[in-house]
DNA sequence: GAATAGATTGTCT
DNA sequence: GACAATCTATTCT
């Protein structure tokens, strides 16, 4: 009988509570974990990215933009902001910054660490590699969804959880490339906002060598 | 492998 | 009623 595998500890709230793309490049490695009842469901994060309301018109909250939906990115960091792309997919953040700074950061890929194959048999038993690359992808493995919103994933016992690296993984490679399905949103769509795991064969995308080239820096593990 | 079209529904105007 | 921080299948090379 092999040992269970054990997470890291739970990340912070003071580690959310720094600027937007502090948080999203570090969390390249974390890992994002779901407990539902007995089953532990876990992945090790691959592909961020940072969006930074009001000015950030990629945001949601662009232009202090505050309705029903946004309202938990104004609140304290830690918490998740969950949404509906395209009528049929989900997407999962997580909020960051002080109280009234609408930033969030989008968790857009995962490499299956836990319960890997309950995630397979969600994705309808697709390759492991596409069974959490890409924002609706990775909630549909994990079963998140609207119930999820406004869940604090630093309190205790908290069925969403985001943890620090595991402590033996190699140190990642994180890249900074424009952000994707942003177009409309001007100048801000070009800015390296998104934050990548380059070698990781999960990603929603590949990156490019020039992106590569420019933007690639070390991260301690 | 790359490009394209269609699906489908919550949210906001 | 229009649009969207996407996914999938299909149709090309």
């Amino acid at each position: 009988m092999v040992a269970p595998l054990s997470l890291g500890p739970r990340l912070t709230r003071s580690f959310f509570e720094r600027d937007v793309c502090e948080v999203a490049s570090p969390l390249v490695g974390a890992v994002l974990a779901r407990r539902e009842g007995g089953a532990l469901l876990a992945g090790v994060i691959v592909e961020t990215e940072a969006y930074r309301g009001p000015e950030d018109l990629a945001a949601h909250s662009a232009g202090g933009r505050r309705t029903a939906r946004t309202e938990v990115m104004y609140g304290p960091a830690g918490h998740a902001y969950v949404f509906v792309v395209y009528g049929r997919n989900w997407a999962f953040n997580v909020v960051t910054g002080r109280p009234g700074e609408p930033h969030a950061v989008l968790v857009r890929a995962l490499e299956p660490l836990v319960g890997v194959e309950l995630m397979r048999g969600r994705r309808g038993g697709v390759p492991e590699r596409l069974v959490a690359s890409g924002p609706g992808r990775l909630c549909q493995a994990l079963g998140v969804g609207r119930e999820s919103y406004g869940h604090d994933l630093c309190a205790e016992g908290s069925p969403l959880s985001l943890h620090a690296p595991l402590t033996h993984a190699p140190a990642r490679l994180v890249v900074a490339t424009p952000r994707i399905g942003v177009d409309y949103a001007g100048e801000w769509a070009s800015r390296p906002m998104r934050f990548v795991d380059p070698a990781s064969p999960h990603l929603s995308r590949r990156v490019g060598a020039a992106s590569r080239a420019t933007t690639e820096r070390r991260r301690q593990g």
